[in-house]
DNA sequence: CGGAGTTTTGATAGACCTCAATGACTGTGG
DNA sequence: CCACAGTCATTGAGGTCTATCAAAACTCCG
């Protein structure tokens, strides 16, 4: 099933018309190789995408160069959701493997939750949950060392992966290098390095070969501060 | 003119009859003292509170008992409109000044934008501009140091308070002491005081006696990597 | 096998933190 | 109108976490 549905389907009780209504404007599929900008920073897209397959980072550059990334993105996610009030984007999105995205046409977008107010809540609705994470974002960053920082991107990861089915054998196929950790999480490529092999040494956390393996989910967790109720989104 | 309302027209045109609708939700005002919290993390509120004068902050509490802000609100916002979709609130909103509420009963919200497309349109594109707001928090407290990071909070409040036509003579009256600052920086009071004195001393910005004045806005924007396009919402 | 990207490790430096004390400001009550 | 307490801002000294610079080992892939 197309991921995007299963999104929403967590947030609200879609009608299978409302289903169907979506899936009708969801345009051509695109695939995005590895390394390659889904939006660029400026730019003013007429299609919302959405992501089918593989993982993409949102990211900003910054006046010296460097990237911060804001947000990690995985099958359902909106690439670009705000060129539906913005005038153009505010940062970029590049894709970490590669990417099959669909694309929604902006006008039909607009129009299909003019029309549909379930889809309209729906996406409301699955936006609140995206900002949830969001906030999870700058209490980690705001709040926490570089080891409970890591530890609790690890976890949020390895939470959404779960939910979406896609973990296999409990362990998770991460595509980060931990320069792109470094960038989401405000350190630096060595600390991040360093702080990994004191998670590996303490046996919290293992990352290998692009696999991210808990070795001990409860005392990570702990260390972390890591508490999932806000990602989630149980059925009301 | 009720400021919810004021902000949802920044991004979408109501008619007549959905503001009327809106407004006609709106339940009793309430008044908080400052200090108090309006919202306390795990409750399970059965109103979403809207914002109708005064500021309040998000925090989180840590477990270290420090807490981290993630968030400023001011008239217009919505202080836990994610209980439509999480069962429990993640965090908590304390005010920071004397302020009113107006309280929109959860399922009269509900209700309303199923059946009023637009206000759903309009919820939904108001909440992705707060994400957008929360997207620079990320990147400023993960890319910044502490200099361009308070320069460019400062800049945003000031962005979002002009905005709403709250300044006086280009002056913005700020209810945070140094330590709700450090608490949404990520920093300590003495250091957030330190380099206070420092982007005083360079003649970019004065906080002093809740009152912040954009010494030379031109060059405290530069310092901080300011740019104001994601906040804005200009009529599309 | 070669070469680029990535991970790992060491040594040193700097930004920011901690602890601690002083000084300014605000509001209150006598 | 002044004295007082409490909150908040300011300053100093020393310590820690994380950054920077540099180089070596590893991995992956063509």
């Amino acid at each position: 099933m197309n991921p995007l549905v299963a999104k929403l389907e967590t947030v609200a009780v879609l009608s299978v018309d409302d289903r169907q209504a979506l899936e009708a404007i969801c345009g051509n599929t695109r695939t995005f190789h590895k390394g390659q900008d889904i939006v660029s920073e400026g730019d003013r897209p007429a299609h919302v995408y959405s992501i089918l397959d593989g993982w993409a980072a949102r990211y900003k550059m910054l006046p010296d160069g460097s990237q911060q990334i804001s947000g990690f993105l995985i099958p359902g996610d909106l690439c670009d959701s705000e060129i539906t009030v913005l005038r153009k984007t505010d940062h970029s999105v590049v894709a970490l493997t590669s990417v099959t995205v669909t694309a929604l046409p902006r006008e039909a977008l607009v129009e299909l939750t003019h029309e549909r107010p379930k889809l309209a809540q729906a996406f409301w609705w699955a936006t609140l949950i995206d900002m949830a994470v969001l906030r999870a974002w700058v209490v980690n960053l705001g709040g926490r060392d570089a080891h409970a920082r890591i530890a609790h991107l690890a976890c949020e990861l390895h939470a959404r992966m779960k939910h979406l089915g896609l973990l296999r054998d409990g362990e998770l196929y991460l595509p980060l290098t931990q320069e792109h950790l470094s960038n989401a999480l405000g350190l630096t490529p060595v600390h991040v390095n360093r702080v990994l092999k004191r998670l590996r040494d303490d046996g919290l956390m293992r990352l290998r070969n692009r696999t991210l393996t808990l070795l001990d989910a409860e005392r990570l967790a702990a260390a972390a501060g890591f508490d999932p109720s806000y990602l989630h989104a149980e059925p009301v």
